[in-house]
DNA sequence: AATAATTTGTTGCTTTTGCAACAGAAAAAA
DNA sequence: TTTTTTCTGTTGCAAAAGCAACAAATTATT
């Protein structure tokens, strides 16, 4: 989900950057970290799209959360108690930015404009986070798959005002998002087209209902 | 989930107490408070225990989050971004702290102990919140009630530091909790109690493995 | 351009979950 | 203490979701 407006401030406060500050690419499937506890990591996606992931022991994945353009993620965001390890993946080329620090409030020597930033911004990037888990609980909290699928669908839709979307996922993937059977969730698709809910062509979902 | 070791210096900070906050108390079953968007409530539970919930269109009760003595809760946790209302419902008699704010950086004039640790406290409040909700997620993104259940009581179990507990929810609460039906939920505690798992009497529950 | 890999769409069958209903136990209110 | 209300425990049946498997389509890779 997109606060890219704030983020922008940053990716201008990396012109002169902070040198405990790192940037590095990756391709499509790569690892781009996975959360360990203890350590503190701040990670900025200046480009691309990737999903942070859990594997439980049935071997099932789970989509904890989606990243895009701007997105911020790390320990921070999510300070594990859990025993299945978090990865976030990239899904196709990604350019990141870390930060690891011992105490997020102390900024470094220089006091260079990446830390004078960073402790403007990080209560509201984190309110940002807040507001994002609580939209997740709310669709996880949906009793059915129809129902799921219609408050994602009404959510994406709110977010780009327009009732004809792309999916910013592959099928595949908006399953593991919510935690459901593929093929299951196919079939509801499916019940959702022939019941004359949506209209769908690949990827692209129109909502006729409203 | 509780949080109460900072809590206690905002009751501290109460002794001499701001007069923008307010205090009232609450019987069993009353409304404390509901999310209201656009403004900015802050709430300490200073005694008794209350349920964050949301009834959806289909009559279906969700609990949304638990709270305990010295938890904090309001709007700021929850930027409410839904059509169905949520509602603090007291489970008890409560003794509950409101403080509404326009900008909750801003102090009060007599700038009091209280705006100031609460000035301190809120990004640990907030990282807090943030905690807990991402250990909601995990639990609703298993994928059977069993499954539910049982990350559910190790949470427990760790929190307490202890194989045996009782329930802070009644068994109908917690179906609420899990996002599933009640009695499919009990089915599937006698189960666990069947294939020797758990130990059960009323709402005190025994792990048996690992 | 050809081949490989992944994703989509579909289905039959099985398992899990939800629903409705009710009796007994426990807790709250009168 | 008695009555009322809520909660627990249980069940049969219906509906929903999961699993497995496969072909077709699409997308990457060589």
């Amino acid at each position: 989900m997109n606060i890219s407006f704030d983020i922008k401030q940053f990716v201008e406060a990396l012109e002169n950057s902070c040198h405990k500050v790192r940037k590095r690419t990756f391709s499509k499937n790569e690892v781009i970290t996975n959360y360990i506890e203890k350590r503190n990591q701040l990670c900025i996606l200046l480009d691309g799209s990737a999903d942070l992931v859990r594997y439980d022991l049935n071997g099932n994945r789970t989509i904890i959360d989606h990243f895009s353009k701007y997105d911020v993620f790390g320990e921070v965001f999510y300070i594990v108690s859990t025993n299945n390890e978090l990865f976030v993946e990239a899904k196709g080329k990604c350019e990141v930015l870390f930060y690891i620090y011992d105490d997020i409030k102390k900024k470094c020597k220089t006091n260079c404009k990446f830390h004078e930033t960073l402790t403007e911004l990080l209560p509201e990037l984190i309110l940002n986070k807040v507001t994002n888990l609580n939209m997740r609980i709310e669709l996880l909290t949906k009793r059915s798959i129809r129902d799921k699928l219609v408050g994602y669908f009404n959510l994406i839709s709110s977010m780009y005002l327009t009732k004809s979307f792309s999916l910013p996922f592959s099928l595949t993937d908006l399953a593991d998002y919510l935690s459901v059977d593929r093929s299951a969730m196919m079939r509801e698709l499916k019940l959702l087209k022939d019941d004359g809910f949506i209209e769908k062509t690949g990827n692209k979902i129109t909502l006729l209902y409203k």
